[in-house]
RNA sequence: GGGGGUGUAGCUCAGUUGGUUAGAGCGAUCGCCUGUCACGCGAUAGGUCGAGGGUUCGAGUCCCUUCACUCCCGCCA
């Protein structure tokens, strides 16, 4: 028998009364009435109530003891009367009355309670991770993490895909994220990078010959964090097919986002079959590509209405006559809704940088007209063009700003989630799916007005591309896809470009000649020459869909041990400084900071 | 790099138009209490009001600088 316990804090029930028993835990509360004490004691399983009086030699020195002590306790197991039994733990029809108990580990005054559901600054959490992870919704969320990854890998598993491990150090590449580097000791000067992913090496793993691969694979990024996003790193479930078409690929992850979002949360998916829908085709309805399908509201492009003679909103018609364009918000039966909140949300919108968003309301008294401090310069013809084109009926409301499209999207897409919000239209139990397609393989760069890639590289251009297609690279789409859910992107994809050739002349759009290709990605695009199969993969992040899971704002919430927003380890130290030993061997030195 | 929010006891927070000795709950310590499950009751200890400077007879409160945390923008193929 185990020194240390003969049940978990789970397990014991009526059937086990008159048992003599041994239980080990942590002290999650206690409840002193003098010559009576009751004792909750916790370990990962769960709680159970162990009771001593002071007719018991021990009871003074439990009695001092702190809580978070672990402790071992012997006792009989015995039932509550009816009147004490407690429903809301699973040991609640029975106690364990104290025999002996020892100290296993003492416990100092804490700086953080463990049994409270209050929430604390997560300073403190960070620094004591060790004890915020003993309270009870963080630790559920990490068991729920193990639970669902191990059910995914199984799931992978079951699919023919083989789990390998990719190298953690790597090479440095030129596109994508700052990378974080590694100084190489036996290579004086140089370093290794941390993988953004292992992009490359998933390539290599389908030219290779293995067909299917998957990982659970930690990535690293040297970006600044959100709150979705940890800082320096985060996992993805990274897989690869070879001889697939985006929809076989679409197949296999689709099946086990449903399933796996089926078995570990209660809401609803509002969609088995993900809607597909175009990139442009979501810039423009959602002004985002990671829209949250969950709001109804749809921005319409109506910049053609300012060009008619009969509307004279003068401010927009010399914008959209320069170039400029008009995108709106119609929300359903708006005209109760005070002044207060038309003007709110343009404030709101001024507050977001923008120029603020101009409104009316549909009105039909007599005759069709807008209500509004603008409603007048609008002919009724033109409103109901406007009607029509928005679907709206009288008593809808349209909110409508005005810019260059890279603004407009911006703006329209932050006041489609603030409006939803304000009229509470987002339903909170369900899980809205979607896939966003046809993404640009280029796009200008606003700063420096060069092409350059839009997302990766490597991914397949759509069609048989000729000498014409390369003049007008903007308009090349890519097999390239994300899943999105709830207004997060979870994931993004591709078919990969598994033809040398064609990589050298995209490569050579986004500015690398022949010579910087071959030099920075040597090994893949080596690889391509000596008969590479046609693949292709996605790659959905774990952290978000546990997060989803757990219906955690927060990634932290989910992360077992992350750092805060300044990359920093609070409870480990991490980063910190090093030995000049430890320089010297690297060849390296620290400048002085001004 | 930029913008917003927060910072008062170990923890969570209150603190009025600037006005005596800065409060509460939890936790800690001590005492009372034999059926609680957020047990109850009483007492005690615990504060550089994030830091520095300024205005003022007087600053937790007003002003300036700065630091930390957090949310957002940039960034994240």
């Amino acid at each position: 028998m185990n020194k240390y316990r003969t049940h978990n804090c789970k397990e014991l029930r009526k059937e086990d009364i008159n048992k003599e028993i041994s239980i080990s835990g942590w002290i999650n509360k206690k409840r002193d009435h003098g010559n009576l004490l009751f004792i909750d004691l916790r370990d990962n399983y769960g709680i159970t109530q162990c009771i001593i009086d002071k007719e018991n030699k021990n009871f003074l020195e439990l009695e001092k003891t702190q809580l978070e002590t672990v402790i071992k306790i012997q006792g009989k197991v015995v039932s509550r009367s009816i009147e004490t039994v407690n429903k809301e733990i699973e040991t609640g029809e029975i106690e364990v009355v104290i025999n002996k108990f020892q100290i296993l580990g003492t416990c100092k005054e804490l700086p953080m309670p463990v049994f409270s559901d209050q929430e604390y600054a997560e300073e403190i959490r960070l620094k004591y991770r060790f004890l915020d992870l003993r309270r009870k919704k963080i630790h559920e969320n990490i068991i729920l993490r193990s639970k669902v990854i191990s059910y995914i890998r199984n799931e992978m598993t079951k699919l023919d895909f083989l789990e390998f491990q990719t190298p953690i150090l790597t090479s440095s590449s030129p596109e994508g994220a700052r990378d974080f580097l590694v100084p190489s000791r036996l290579n004086p000067g140089k370093f290794y990078a941390l993988p953004q992913a292992p992009q490359q090496f998933k390539q290599l793993i389908m030219v290779s010959g293995f067909d299917k691969y998957f990982q659970i694979a930690p990535c690293f990024r040297d970006e600044d964090a959100r709150a979705d996003r940890s800082p320096g790193e985060f996992y993805q479930l990274d897989l690869e097919m070879s001889f697939v078409e985006q929809e076989d690929v679409f197949n296999v992850v689709e099946k086990l986002m449903v399933n796996t979002f089926k078995k570990f949360s209660s809401k609803r998916l509002l969609y088995d079959k993900f809607p597909r829908i175009p990139y442009s085709q979501a810039m423009l309805k959602y002004g985002t590509d990671k829209p949250d399908l969950r709001n109804p509201l749809i921005i319409q492009d109506i910049s053609e209405i300012f060009i008619r003679d009969d509307v004279k909103f003068e401010i927009f018609k010399k914008l959209v006559k320069s170039g400029s364009k008009v995108r709106c918000i119609s929300t359903k039966n708006t005209k109760d809704k005070p002044r207060s909140f038309f003007d709110g949300i343009d404030k709101w919108a001024k507050e977001q940088g923008a120029s603020g968003l101009a409104y009316f309301t549909f009105e039909n008294d007599k005759d069709l007209s807008a209500k509004g401090p603008i409603g007048k310069f609008f002919s009724k013809e033109s409103l109901l063009e406007i009607m029509k084109k928005t679907n709206s009926k009288v008593g809808d409301s349209i909110f409508m700003a005005c810019g260059k499209q890279s603004d407009l999207e911006k703006i329209t897409a932050l006041a489609r989630d603030k409006i939803a919000n304000e009229l509470d239209l987002i339903e909170e139990n369900i899980f809205a799916f979607c896939w966003i397609v046809d993404y640009p393989m280029f796009e200008r760069d606003e700063m420096t007005n060069k092409v350059k890639f839009s997302h990766n590289p490597f991914s397949m251009p759509q069609g048989d591309l000729g000498e014409k297609d390369f003049e007008n690279p903007l308009d090349i789409l890519a097999y390239q896809y994300d899943i999105v859910c709830n207004g997060i992107e979870l994931s993004s994809g591709a078919i990969r470009n598994h033809k040398p050739e064609l990589m050298y002349k995209l490569f050579s759009i986004a500015g690398y000649d022949k010579t910087q290709v071959d030099e920075k990605f040597s090994g893949m695009i080596n690889a391509l020459s000596y008969g590479a199969p046609p693949h292709g993969g996605i790659a959905p992040g774990i952290d978000r869909i546990i997060m989803l899971l757990a219906n955690e704002k927060n990634i932290r919430e989910v992360t077992m041990f992350p750092m805060n927003q300044n990359a920093q380890d609070l409870m480990m130290n991490a980063p910190s400084s090093v030995s000049d030993e430890q320089l010297k061997e690297l060849n390296l030195s620290i400048k002085p900071k001004k």
